[in-house]
RNA sequence: GGAGAGAUGACCGAGCGGCUGAAGGUGCACGCCUGGAAAGCGUGUGUGCCUGUAUAGGGCACCGAGGGUUCGAAUCCCUCUCUCUCCGCCA
């Protein structure tokens, strides 16, 4: 969320950056609302001086024993008012928190102005894409005649876009979630962290999921609760409504969680494969940092994120999204490309790892705040997150890339001691 | 699922219609003391919003959340949420 005071003061910008970001907002209705809204608290205001004023002098006649029911009958009134005005204060802090929880936040200087992913700028090309001396084939293609994975029963047991891994399958997929928190946690820096797996509303509103885009989330049936998406969304607001002081920062956490998506609208997209699962698995980083550093953090972050990448020795790129390609909460984000030799015609980067810095746009609508030593007053912190990586796509990558002629998939060294020694995975 | 108890400031904890933005303590900051530290002593220390050129001043709100009673609510009433204890059930 943007402040309140800032989208008054920088209507201009912000309307700039909506028009960067291809998006709207109805910056009218709010500027009205806003103006009603400061009218009506001052007249509130004096009254309720007014009627505190009076209160203590109807205190005072009480016990002396005076008769105070003139003065009284005079203060029925004026609540009466104060009742009145405060619901029109409502509504029009109703209106205005309407459109400002909508307000996408302000890109970085830095990114690039775009339409959308066509735009996104390439910042660098990491391994060299293997020569094949066959026809790669896709990860489903492989996974299935592997025994590891199966669509078909999966869709039995669920629908269409659910995953159901056997064997080294499924023991690939945990040695990716074992080696990436391990790494994570000992090289660099962070805390592991479980959270849960469903969430409340405010939780989900705090990270910026709702409530624009509720039709990309599960909710429980009978329950004010969500599937959390990303595991961003409990260890962000692990800080929820907090007060941090300065010498805690910056806070490292990466966790392990599923993540669910409706991903509505996506009919006939990715419709194969791991590529696109309702449900899949994830290792994040998140990170709560003070504002002058947050940046640098962001570096480091997506330098966590490639690290999984070189070590596995799987072929990517990074690019920084456009504005228009930039999600709803985060000021600025990399895109991490892995190399999957099989799909489309001659092979594809595609998206494994997003690392977004979102300043202080969690940290206000969460309540998230630092205090500095000596300094009066709190402000918020920043939140960054970053994939470390997508787990199911990793998965999908190695298939591809580590591929043989005969069908047989090499383990990346790496992986070998968490896959008992495995060296191979063949039928 | 049944029975009961509770939710107050960064933290602990008192208050139970007006004198309470809130006692006391811890923590923190500054000062005194000390060779230095600890202890001790003293002073200070909530958040948000409105107004304002202002890190000056003035005002309002906030004691789990929402509603009600009242001239006036942390204090009384209702609803909800969460926490804890006991019983039952259960991985």
């Amino acid at each position: 969320m943007l402040e309140i005071k800032y989208v008054r003061q920088n209507l201009l910008e912000v309307y700039n950056c909506l028009e960067k970001r291809g998006d709207t907002a109805d910056l009218d209705t709010f500027e009205k609302a806003e103006t009603a809204r400061r009218e009506i608290l001052s007249e509130i205001e004096a009254l309720r001086h007014k009627r505190n004023v009076v209160s203590d002098e109807i205190a005072g006649l009480k016990k002396k024993g005076k008769d105070a029911e003139e003065i009284v009958a005079q203060m029925r009134d004026v609540s009466g008012r104060i009742k009145v005005l405060e619901k029109s204060l409502t509504e029009s802090e109703e209106k205005i928190q309407e459109i400002l929880i909508r307000l996408p936040n302000i890109p970085h200087p830095s990114v690039p102005v775009g339409k959308d992913e066509a735009d996104n700028q390439l910042l660098r090309k990491v391994g060299t894409p293997r020569e094949f001396e066959f026809t790669p084939k896709p990860h489903w293609t492989i996974g299935e005649n592997l025994n590891i994975l199966d669509f078909e029963r999966a869709a039995k047991i669920t629908g269409a876009r659910f995953p159901l891994y056997f064997g080294a399958g499924a023991r690939l997929e945990r040695a990716l979630i074992n080696f990436m928190l391990d790494l994570h946690t000992t090289d660099h820096g962070y805390t592991e962290v479980l959270p849960p797996f469903i969430v409340n509303r405010k939780t989900m509103t705090g990270t910026g999921q709702l409530p624009k885009f509720k039709e990309d989330l599960f909710k429980l049936e009978g329950w004010d609760y969500f599937l959390i998406p990303t595991a961003e969304v409990p260890v962000t607001n692990i800080y929820q409504d907090e007060i941090l002081d300065e010498s805690q920062l910056p806070v490292y956490y990466t966790a392990y969680t599923p993540c669910f998506r409706s991903e509505a609208g996506s009919y006939g997209k990715d419709t194969r494969g791991l590529i696109r699962q309702h449900q899949f698995n994830k290792v994040e980083m998140v990170k709560f940092t003070t504002p002058e550093t947050s940046y640098d953090e962001l570096d480091a972050l997506l330098d966590n994120a490639e690290t999984i990448l070189k070590k596995l020795d799987l072929p990517y790129q990074v690019v920084v999204l456009s504005t228009g390609d930039l999600g709803f909460s985060a000021a600025k984000t990399y895109d991490i490309e892995v190399w999957m030799p099989a799909q489309g015609k001659q092979g594809k980067y595609r998206e494994i790892s997003s690392c977004s810095n979102f300043e202080g746009f969690q940290a206000r609508r969460a309540g998230i705040r630092f205090k500095r030593k000596g300094k009066k007053g709190t402000q918020p912190v920043h939140t960054l997150n970053g994939s470390g990586l997508a787990v199911g796509r990793t998965v999908a990558a190695i298939l591809e890339n580590y591929q043989q002629a005969d069908g047989s998939v090499v383990i990346p060294d790496v992986l070998r001691p968490y896959m008992g020694g495995m060296e191979i995975i063949t039928i």
